[in-house]
DNA sequence: ACATTAAGTGATT
DNA sequence: AATCACTTAATGT
C-alpha cells in the first residue's frame, strides 16, 4: 500500500511492523491546502497529526494577537508543542498553518499512552521529536532575544528557501513583516539593504536569494 | 484607464 | 526599530 509505503519512508524510526499495522488502522489521512489552519491556539488537541507531505508554520500569539513565527514542520516531523498538548488533550498554546499542502496522517490521541508503553519504537520516536523540536525552539528564542532584525530576515528567507527547496521565495514584505512581527517598513529596508549586499534580489511579491 | 495592492522614502519618536 | 504620512510602481479588471 502507498500509504505505508510514505509512512515508513517519511519515519523510519517507527519501523517496528506491529507499531506500522496500528499506525495504518487509527490513523485517518487528511489533506490540508495552503493557508489552512492546522492547529489554533486554545483549540482542544485530540489528534496527532503525523506529516507525510507538505509543511506546516508553527506560531506563537501574545495577548494583543501578535504573531511570532517559531519554526517549520515538515514531512517526516511532527510539531513538539502539539505533542504535549495531545499527550492528555489540552488547549494548543501555537498556531500551525499550512505552508506547502500537506497530507498527514491523524492519530488520536488515547494511543498516545497505550504506544509508549507497547513500543519502544514508538517512544524513541516521541523522545527524538522532542529533542529536535527543543533545539528548534531554543534556536526560535535566541533569534527573538539576541538577533537584529536584518539577521531574523536573513535566517527567516534562508529557513523557507530550505524548506521549499527553491530559492525563489513567493512572499511579500508586509508578510515578512507579520511573521516576524515587525513593521513592513523595516522589511522593506531591510531588504534593499541585503540586495545591496547583492544577497537577493527582490521584485514585487517575490524575491530570490542570490549566493 | 482606473482601482487596488506592493513597495519606497523621509521625518519623527 | 516602529509609526506616520505620503509617493511611486506594478498588477488586475
Amino acid at each position: 500500500m502507498i500509504l505505508k509505503k510514505a509512512l515508513q519512508e517519511n519515519y523510519p524510526i517507527l519501523s517496528t511492523p506491529d507499531l506500522i499495522e496500528e499506525i495504518m488502522k487509527v490513523g485517518q489521512v487528511h489533506e490540508m491546502e495552503v493557508d489552512e489552519i492546522l492547529i489554533d491556539i486554545n483549540q482542544n488537541v485530540k489528534n496527532l497529526p503525523l506529516l507525510l507531505e507538505g509543511s506546516v508554520k508553527i506560531l506563537r500569539e501574545d495577548e494583543q494577537g501578535n504573531e511570532v513565527f517559531l519554526y517549520y514542520v515538515d514531512q517526516g516531523n511532527t510539531c513538539a508543542a502539539t505533542l504535549t498538548c495531545c499527550m492528555d488533550s489540552k488547549k494548543s498554546n501555537v498556531r500551525a498553518i499550512v505552508e506547502e499542502k500537506a497530507v498527514f496522517l491523524s492519530i488520536p490521541y488515547e494511543y498516545m499512552d497505550i504506544w509508549m508503553e507497547k513500543y519502544k519504537a514508538w517512544r524513541d520516536f516521541i523522545l527524538s521529536t522532542y529533542s529536535i523540536r527543543f533545539e528548534e525552539l531554543l534556536k526560535a528564542v535566541d533569534q527573538l532575544a539576541f538577533k537584529k532584525m536584518d539577521q531574523r530576515i536573513a535566517n527567516f528567507l534562508s529557513e523557507k528557501s530550505k524548506l521549499i527547496h527553491s530559492k525563489l521565495i513567493k512572499i511579500s514584505h508586509q508578510q515578512i513583516a507579520y511573521d516576524l512581527n515587525t513593521s513592513r517598513e523595516v522589511v522593506s529596508r531591510i531588504l534593499k539593504q541585503m540586495e545591496k549586499e547583492g544577497l537577493v534580489k527582490i521584485s514585487r511579491g517575490q524575491l530570490e536569494l542570490l549566493d
